[in-house]
DNA sequence: CTCATTTCTTGTCATTTGACAAGCCGACCG
DNA sequence: CGGTCGGCTTGTCAAATGACAAGAAATGAG
């Protein structure tokens, strides 16, 4: 078995406590995949039929705001779950692209294969569930962190929770994913060294 | 059949179209609530076992930051599901707190009766996820308007998109769901009146 | 109705952050 | 080796926003 199955394997245990042979169920119809450094696992204008598992790597999402500057969205560094919410489950364009920083090994399953899993086994219902909840409570965490929160007590926050992603991603994204310019964050980033 | 119950049936198709009955098995166990004006749907430090389609009313939820003010961190006008997505899901305490602020009705679920639903009938499996990835995405979609726009441009959209939240919130509430002082909101409001 | 409380506005001033431009530095390439 | 380019820092100044306080207006309780 590849490393990326028997990580999956961990992470869903981890997720959703069930005995294994049901674990296994979950995993089979899932494809191995690998995504090169800067290539892009969805493109805005374009959809993916891909809910991937993500085992190895370091990714990036980002939009574009109106005057076209990109807006990081998102970072996940594996394991973890990768997909854009609306896109891959309206089955619409996505606005938003996911880009790999680094190599990416993972596994991914189709749109109509995890609509089969979904519906033929409750462990994956509850694993599919867990994870959209898993999202959603962490964005709503983060939107408060934003709104309540200086530019200063969030970049500690990143820099406590997610150290890694300093060591893959250029400080201009990690400012728009903090939702400041770049000059801030060096600015801030100098403050704080002082400290 | 109650208005609520009728409204929840068109609330549902709209959501999935599947064949009537199918959706009657849906509403059955829902059960009939209401909720006074200024009473708690959920208290933060506690938990609520309900998962409530809101028929008519409005709804405001909020945290508290570490100074201890509230924050607003949404609005929900009937109709429209409402639950604080982690302390349902995972049955754990709140930090937030759901209120009524204005007099409101609907049907509530239990966590028990839910997930019999949702494992025993698909179209509620999809009806469920639906909602969950509805208000993932907008919430997305609002973080992306905080962190890209101004406070003037975010205040024009929520008058756009959810003009009935000034109808029934005081300021300073909307201030803090715009990220904002309500000092800043009244000053927004102000300059925007002038143009 | 009246009083108390809350909500909203406004003023003043400080702070944060952005915009823009220049410079530094290290990586990569011919 | 020299040059270019992207990433990061820094300076200056302007704009947005916050903190705080006072007062006006609206609301609610008795």
């Amino acid at each position: 078995m590849s490393s990326s199955r028997e990580n999956f394997f961990d992470f869903i245990r981890q997720v959703i406590p069930v005995p294994d042979e049901v674990i296994h169920s979950i995993i089979k119809p899932f494809e191995e995949i690998s995504i090169s450094r800067n290539d892009f696992f969805l493109r805005a204008g374009t959809y993916t039929d891909q809910y991937l598992y993500l085992n190895k790597g370091f990714i990036r999402a980002y939009s574009h705001n109106q005057e076209g500057d990109e807006v990081t969205t998102a970072f996940y560094s594996g394991p973890s779950m990768v997909f854009e919410v609306y896109s891959f489950f309206s089955r619409k364009i996505s606005q938003e692209n996911i880009q790999a920083l680094t190599e990416c090994e993972g596994l991914v399953i189709s749109y109509n294969q995890l609509n089969h899993l979904f519906h033929s086994l409750p462990a994956f219902r509850d694993f599919g569930r867990a994870i959209l909840v898993k999202g959603f409570s962490q964005l709503k965490q983060r939107m408060l962190s934003q709104i309540t929160e200086t530019a200063e007590e969030r970049y500690n926050r990143l820099l406590q929770s997610n150290p890694e992603v300093f060591m893959h991603a250029p400080l201009k994204d990690i400012a728009s994913y903090l939702g400041i310019t770049d000059s801030s964050l060096s600015r801030i980033r100098r403050h704080f060294g002082q400290k």
